[in-house]
DNA sequence: AATCCTTTTTACCAATTGTCAAATATTTTC
DNA sequence: GAAAATATTTGACAATTGGTAAAAAGGATT
């Protein structure tokens, strides 16, 4: 499973055997069922996670009380709240598991270790995340100025591997939308 | 004005005033009148602006030929479209003026030439823009679950600054709803 | 297999928003 | 400053969506 990571790290970039140990050593292997928490709104979050296996969900609780899904990511994705990550102030959302999830996840102090003795993985790391948060925005942009159908198809055509393996009301509330709407959306589809 | 960016950077970082002098040579002042274009999609952006007065947009022609409006940057803020900037392909969306402003800006050879000689300002500049990156997606998370007339109040709330000194009908655009419609929630609002 | 629990679907009605059209304001141009 | 062009407001109606509740379908547990 470590070897994922490994994988996908030498997509970018060729890392000989010795730092791959190194990797592996630092990152811990877990798993997750759907809807558990891999982390609470609230606190500062110092922990970064590799996606193996599955689909996390960034949320929040709204003041009604109802989750609002801001993103979803998968496998080869790396999932943090990056602001609270870098700053150290406490996050607003939270990490979840939108269906079973297998993870590697690094401490921000064994993190910080690893890029001392590899500074090349700094840079890495650094600009696969802004890669990340540009594909963020630009996934979100897609459905701004459309209606809950286009938007409910652009997200099957984007990221159906997402959408085929979460909770509808996960997909709904990531839309801006009910569960009772969606629904209805699915049904005019077929 | 070109101080202005001067100041913005000494923010973060003191600059000698030789690296002053050098930032200030390679940036060219330029105005721009509400509603033209500092940049049109379909090309690769090769430029770079630093916002001295006024508000930019960030905005793409559906299929229908209507606008939709991304996003604003306002004073102190830099604005290009990274993605393409970055690997040069085309890109998708345009910058416009959506008040009359003024920008400093900087081709990428140029901005490429600077990091040769100022390497410090390298780091610096895109620590500030993985953070201009982290609010952007914060501000759009922020309108996620919320009707129209709370995302136009979350809008006066927290960009004041923008809402009262752009068109309507980009205001309108930006929140996802129609002119019209935004106009009848700000006649109910008062 | 039967029960319980959760998720999804369906139905109904109310509220919101979009569309089209016209009136009013505002800005630009000559 | 008057006319023209553009932007905003308003109104009427249609379409979409949300809210509530109930039924149906799936999954999990015993």
């Amino acid at each position: 499973m470590n070897n994922l990571l490994i994988s996908y790290l030498q997509l970018f970039r060729f890392i000989g055997v010795e730092d791959q140990q190194l990797i592996i050593t630092l990152f811990e292997s877990r798993i997750y069922k759907e809807g558990s928490c891999l982390f609470h709104s609230g606190s500062v979050c110092r922990e970064r996670f590799f996606i193996c296996k599955g689909v996390l969900k960034i949320a929040v609780q709204n003041e009604k009380g109802n989750e609002v899904t801001h993103f979803f990511l998968k496998e080869n994705q790396f999932c943090t709240i990056l602001n609270s990550f870098n700053k150290e102030v406490p996050a607003e959302e939270s990490i979840q598991a939108a269906c079973d999830t297998e993870v590697l996840a690094i401490s921000k102090s064994k993190l910080l270790a690893l890029y001392e003795k590899l500074p090349y993985l700094k840079d890495l790391i650094e600009q696969i995340t802004q890669q990340a948060l540009l594909d963020k925005i630009q996934i979100r942009n897609a459905y701004l100025g459309h209606d809950s159908a286009t938007r409910y198809r652009l997200f099957m055509m984007r990221q159906p591997e997402i959408a085929l393996r979460v909770p509808l009301s996960d997909v709904a509330s990531y839309l801006g939308i009910t569960p009772q709407s969606l629904s209805r959306i699915r049904k005019n589809i077929r």
